[in-house]
This record gives C-alpha cells, structure tokens and sequence, in this order.
DNA sequence: GGGTTTAAGATTTAGACAGCATGTC
DNA sequence: CTAAATCTTAAACCC
C-alpha cells in the first residue's frame, strides 16, 4: 500500500514521502485496512522498529489536521524527549508539539494550545489529578509499550488513565502500540480497538542459542570461529571481526562491569588507529564528569571501545555511551535492563547472557518471554544491519534445549492487571474521590468496572471497601449515606502525588512534632521521617552496617517522629534501621560531603544519589505542604530542607544558590573567599570573580545581579544536559 | 618465615515514575 | 521451599 492512496490530507502525505517513506509495511497497511485512519481504535502488537510510531504518527496528524488535539502517553522520560524531537518536526505542517513531564515540564496554559502533547503515564494521571482542562479536548490518544499494564508498580497508573481518559471523550479515538503478548484480543476487546498482531519486522531477526562452539538456530547453525577466553568474548569478538555492534545483557550491575572490563583487555589489540583516537576522545568525555570510582572505570573501558550501562551510573554518562554507541565510538555495550526496552539503540548483535534474575521471594527465576523477546528486538539496525541476531548461552546440552523451547521457541506470556491490589488501589480511589470523577461508591465501582481488571478478573468491590476504610481513618475522605468526599488533606495528598500510605505516615509524624517540648534536630527528624514512606526506597541493608547504624541511630533517638519499632520486631526493625541509612546519606548530601564520599561510602552508584535525591525533594516538598496544611510547626524547616537536598548544600549556602549557574561547588568557593550572599557580589570586581570561577561564569553571575559594567554573553548555554548542575563543574 | 594459591564461607542482587517554579520549546 | 556470581577469609602450600 502506497502513502499516496492514503485518505489524508496532501501535505501531510507529502511530508512522508519529502522523507523517502512512500510506501506501508505490512502490519501498517492492515492497520489502514482495519479503519484506523477513520478514527477507530486500534491496537498493534508488532515488535519494535517495525513502524508502530508512524501508525501513532498519521492517525494524529489526520485527527488535528480536523481540528482535533492528541496526547502521546510514554512510560520512560527519556523516551518522551525522544518523541518529543520527532515530533517538532511536524511544525512545517502548522503542528506544535509540548511535552510533560516529572523533570521537564510546560505550564498548562502552554499546553492548551499544542497539538500534540508528550508525557509520561504518571504525568498525564497528576495533569488528569490537577483539571487541566485542555485534557477533555483530546480526540486521539497514543499509549506507547501498553504491555507495561503488566507491571505491578507502574501498570495500574496507566490502566487507570486510559480508563479516566476514555470517559472524559467517550469519542476518543485510542491507539495502542505493545510488544506482542499472548492476550492482545483481550485487551483491544477492553479498548474497543482494532487489533493488528504481526511478527512482520523490516529487518530480519534470528534468535539462537550458543553451545560448545556455534549459535544454534532454530533450522540451521552458526560455527563461531573467532575464540575466546569465555562464550561472551567469543561472541562479541565474532561480531566486531563482521563489522557489527554488540550489547550484552547482564543481571547485575557488577555482571555488566566485569564483562566490560574482560572485553577492555581481550578486545584492545584488533582495533585500529583511527578508533583508538575515537575511544581516547570518548573517554575525554567521560573524564569530564569524572570523580567516582564507577566513572573511572567506565572511562578505563572506553578507552578501549567498551562501555558497561546501568541505573548507578549519572545521567551524563548514560547518554554519552549512548550517543558514542549510535556514532560507533562505542563498540559494545554490557548492560542491565536498562537498555531493553525504551530507547531507540540497536545493535547487530544481542547476546543475553543471563536468563534469570534475582527475586528476593523465589531465588533466581528466569525472566518472562515477554522481557526476553525485548532485549532480542535489539538486534539489528533497519537500513544498516543485513540482519540481527539475538543469542542466549547455554552452558551444557540440556540448557541448549530448554532455552530453545523455552524462549526462542516461545510466544510471549498474558498480561493481567495488577490493580486488584489494595497498594494500588489506594491511590487510584482517593484521586477520584478528590477530584470529583465519582461522588458515590455507586460511580466509584462503576468507574471501576471499565478498567481492564474488572475487563479481566472481575469485580474490584472488596479491595474498594477496605481501601474507602482505611482513606477515611486517615481522614482523607468523609463517608456519608449517599456521597463521597475528599477532605482537604485527601486532596491534598491526590495533588502531590503521594502514595496515600505516606501522607499518612507524615500526617502521625506532623502531629507529634506539635507535641515537642524539648529541642530535638528536627533536621534528622525530616529526613528519617521522609526515608521511612514508601515512596522512598529504601538502601539495602548490608551485614557490615547494622554496627553503624545502630550506633547512629542511638545519637539521634530522641530526635525521630515516627514510632521506634521494638527490636524484636525483625522486618519492622530493619525497615526503620534502612531509614536511617538513608535519612544518614541525605544527610552527608545537604551537608556538603563529596559525591566520592558518598558512593564509596555506601557503595551504590552516582546515579543512585541522584535519584535518590530527587525523591526526596518531592517527598520533603510534599512533607512542608501537609505541615502547612496541619499548621505543624515544621514547615519553613521542610520547604528550607527541600531546596537544600535539591542542590546539596548547607544552609549558609541557601542564598547564593539562587544564582543561575551556581551550584553546590560554587557556591562553596564564593563562600569560603568570603562572598557569603548575593548582596556581598554585589561590588566585586569582575576579574577578581573570574579568577575564582571562570570569566564566562563571573560575568553571568554579576549580570544577574544587575551589573551594566560586565560583558553579557550571547552564546546558549551549555551546560542543559539535565542533571549536569549538580555534581560537575569542570572549570 | 614470607608470600602465593586454593578452598570454604559470607555477601549481595534490575529499573524508574511522581511536585513545583521558571528561563525556551 | 527454591540461586549463583563475586568478594572475603581461612587454610594449605611453596620456596
């Protein structure tokens, strides 16, 4: 099927065709054929690459062309950037796009007025939360990886705002792209949409297993010629020596570090000149941001053309291998799931080295189908790579056959909601009390009902009562004859986003501050407080630490608000102890210890304390708003803590800090010459402050503070990569 | 006796969303 | 009720 027969408007047509795409691939022209293009809903079960995001692309163009706005629902922020970019490209057409998200965000009035609108699930359930209005002008939805319904952390969310969004605009036009699944007629039954399923990929994908000395097809054989000190390196080098690419899939982050260091060293010597000038500049790059032992390694690896991948690492370095890799300046990749899903990153070669996975209940398990085939959909660039191939390890012959039959051989497994539970549920209740969706348990269970849970397991009226009991204990929602209500606190908490759980838990903390005679560090009493929500996760609590922490802990007993567990009490007591080690790490963050300290220290890895932080700003955010709210006597102390582990300073920073392009490290030098606030700036001479920091950076700070005298540079700024500000500042 | 190898025992374990206020989109 | 790779410590070994 050509785009030209298609019924859309001719400029958007001949906007594909200006970019060489003249023609649909298979499950594409199915699509059209089952009516997508006339507002029906559809969903497609096709893997990756293969032309779902046009299908998103031209049944939301072909809507807004006819006045219609659409929203495009992601489950990874780094995937809404990437969407995002792609579609500012629409703005030749007259379509502005927007996009929101926790870290990247666009004021609703912004919003209103873009076409399409970018966002993460959670994202689009708070926008849902807060009324933006534009919410019920949408006439197409996209949701992206729909078969993330399946997790049990994040799938409620995103069942519950298809949900929302449907009765919103019962014409809404959805469209559902997921991996394949073994219920896809279940859920487009659920969504009234067509439904497209096709293995159909523009590039060819093999999926073998490796034994003894060859990848095991399922009809026919690869002999691996190249050897190696282990099957991985083998495999790899087997890749480099064809031209190709390799990512390796690991289970853990050291797996995924000592692959790549092994590969480092074995690897080294085949390349060539050119590339080893590539790598050292690579490595310059990652040497930038540089001061933890998991960044050293990192750069020693890809001096060598080799990058590992993880959470633990900072975003900078995450994007930097990625990019490098895009380029070829990174030839392999060890990594954890980071990179199965999401991101565009394809490889010509996928090696799976680990099948199972760590579950704290059941031991290792092996992962689902579903996740493997998502690492497999790696394997092969569209345009680039003849083929790709994806390749599970075997370590003797029996495993060669289960692994065959088990995932290569396999059809993905059901999704099923994990909304029934009352964690998730909780939630999802209280923000349709407190925004007004249902005013009645009637509406409540009959909202309930069009969910995919009750589509799939049935009648969700249990969990809805002891959920209804425990939010009115909690004083979230009042409970009369015939109506239910939020209560302040109850809408409070739906705004912020917190699990209900927390806001409770802040709530009995907030009610024995009022009852504080004595003086007591209410800092620790905030942090401690915060870390032991469930929105915070907690550090895993290693054998060597209960000796300092207990200690620790018994230095600031008397400064805790929550209830101290008995020691007999063994989970509640380790909950409270992992707590306080995460409440002792916030505290070397605010008080100014270096990322080093803290990584090696507590051996987690820079990306960790990130993300770590950035919870915590919202949980200390939230935490002021309920004391304002309770008028308990905490809240300038939260709101004051929040900027502080927003930027990781100490209070005598707090004003400097205000300064664009001053961070904790700046801030630190101008403090300890003796600039102590903004107002001490005011006089300095220009070259004094240029010798402290830079002149490009001396300027932009006394300019902010209203000086004519200093040169106002014009170039954009550099440094907007995200979380850059707070760890690096190379001048 | 000092240093090295090996075996037994102990330890550790993936990922990532959300608030708010503002510079542009 | 369930695992396995890696790190640490203890013990054996060599000259």
């Amino acid at each position: 099927m050509k785009i030209a027969e298609l019924d859309l408007p001719t400029d958007i047509k001949d906007f594909y065709e200006a970019s060489g795409i003249r023609e649909l691939y298979p499950p594409q022209a199915e699509a059209v054929k089952k009516g997508f293009l006339d507002g029906k809903s559809l969903l497609a079960a096709i893997p990756t690459a293969s032309g779902k995001t046009l299908l998103a692309e031209m049944a939301m163009l072909k809507s807004i062309a006819a006045g219609g706005k659409a929203l495009y629902i992601v489950p990874l922020k780094a995937l809404a950037s990437e969407k995002f970019e792609r579609f500012r490209q629409f703005e030749g057409l007259g379509v502005r796009a927007g996009i929101s998200t926790g870290d990247y965000d666009s004021k609703d009035e912004w919003l209103k007025d873009r076409d399409i609108i970018v966002a993460t699930s959670e994202k689009t359930d708070s926008l849902l939360r807060n009324g933006a209005p534009w919410l019920s002008s949408l006439t197409v939805v996209v949701a992206d990886e729909v078969h993330l319904i399946d997790s049990a952390n994040r799938g409620p969310t995103l069942e519950v705002t298809l949900a929302k969004l449907k009765r919103l605009n019962p014409a809404l036009q959805i469209i559902a792209l997921s991996a394949t699944i073994g219920n896809a007629k279940e859920l487009a039954d659920w969504m009234k949409a067509q439904l497209v399923v096709s293995e159909w990929r523009p590039t060819e994908l093999k999926e073998g297993v490796f034994f003894g000395r060859a990848i095991n097809f399922s009809n026919d054989k690869r002999v691996i010629k190249t050897p190696g000190p282990d099957d991985v390196q083998a495999l790899v080098s087997d890749t480099l020596a064809e031209g190709g690419q390799c990512i390796v899939f690991a289970n853990t982050r050291k797996s995924s570090e000592s692959i790549a260091q092994k590969l480092a060293k074995s690897l080294s010597r085949k390349m060539t000149e050119e590339e080893k000038a590539a790598f050292l500049e690579v490595k310059q790059q990652v040497m930038r941001h540089a001061e933890t032992d998991t960044c050293a390694k990192l750069a020693a690896c890809v001096e060598h053309g080799v990058a590992f991948h993880h959470a633990g690492l900072k975003g900078e370095h995450r994007h930097i291998i990625e990019n490098a890799f895009r380029k070829n300046t990174v030839k392999v990749i060890a990594c954890t799931p980071t990179l199965a899903a999401g991101l565009n990153l394809p490889a010509r070669r996928v090696i799976i080295r680990d099948y199972r996975r760590f579950d704290v209940n059941y031991g290792n398990v092996p992962i689902p189908v579903l996740e493997y085939k998502q690492m497999a959909g790696r394997a092969g660039r569209p345009g680039l790579d003849p083929y790709g191939e994806a390749v599970l390890i075997a370590k003797n012959y029996d495993e060669l056959g289960e692994l065959m039959e088990n995932y290569v051989l396999s059809l993905p497994e059901q999704i099923t909601s994990k909304l029934g539970t009352e964690p998730a549920m909780r939630a999802h209740v209280l923000s349709a009390i407190a925004t007004d969706f249902c005013g009645d348990v009637i509406g409540l269970n009959e909202f309930m009902d069009t969910t995919f849970y009750a589509h799939q397991r049935g009648d969700l009226s249990a969990v809805i009562d002891n959920v209804l009991d425990f939010l009115e204990a909690e004083r979230m929602i009042i409970r009369t004859a015939d109506r239910l209500r939020a209560t302040e606190l109850g809408r409070l908490t739906s705004r912020l986003y917190i699990d209900p759980l927390s806001a409770s838990i802040i709530v009995r903390a907030l009610e024995a501050s009022k009852k504080r005679q004595e003086p007591y560090n209410t800092e620790m009493a905030l942090l401690q407080l915060i870390a032991s929500t469930p929105d915070v996760k907690s550090l895993y609590l290693r054998r060597s630490d209960y000796g300092w922490i207990i200690k620790y802990t018994d230095e600031h007993i008397s400064d805790f608000l929550t209830d101290v567990p008995d020691v007999g009490d063994e989970t509640d007591f380790e909950a409270f102890l992992s707590s306080v080690k995460t409440a002792a790490l916030v505290d070397m963050w605010v008080n100014e210890k270096n990322e080093e300290e803290m990584t090696a220290f507590y051996n987690i890895g820079p990306g960790d304390v990130r993300n770590l932080m950035e919870t915590c700003v919202w949980l200390m955010h939230s935490t002021a708003e309920i004391s304002h709210l309770l008028k308990a006597p905490l809240t300038r102390e939260a709101r004051e803590l929040a900027v502080r582990i927003d930027y990781g300073v100490s209070k005598e920073l707090m004003d400097l800090i205000e300064l664009e392009g001053v961070g904790r490290v700046r801030a630190r030098r101008l403090y300890e010459a003796g600039y102590k606030n903004r107002e001490a700036l005011k006089h300095v001479d220009l070259q004094v402050l240029a010798a402290l920091m830079g002149e490009k950076v001396a300027a932009k700070i006394l300019s902010q503070l209203g000086r004519k005298d200093v040169p106002v540079s014009t170039e954009p700024d550099e440094e907007v990569m995200g979380q850059s500000t707070l760890f690096s500042f190379g001048d």
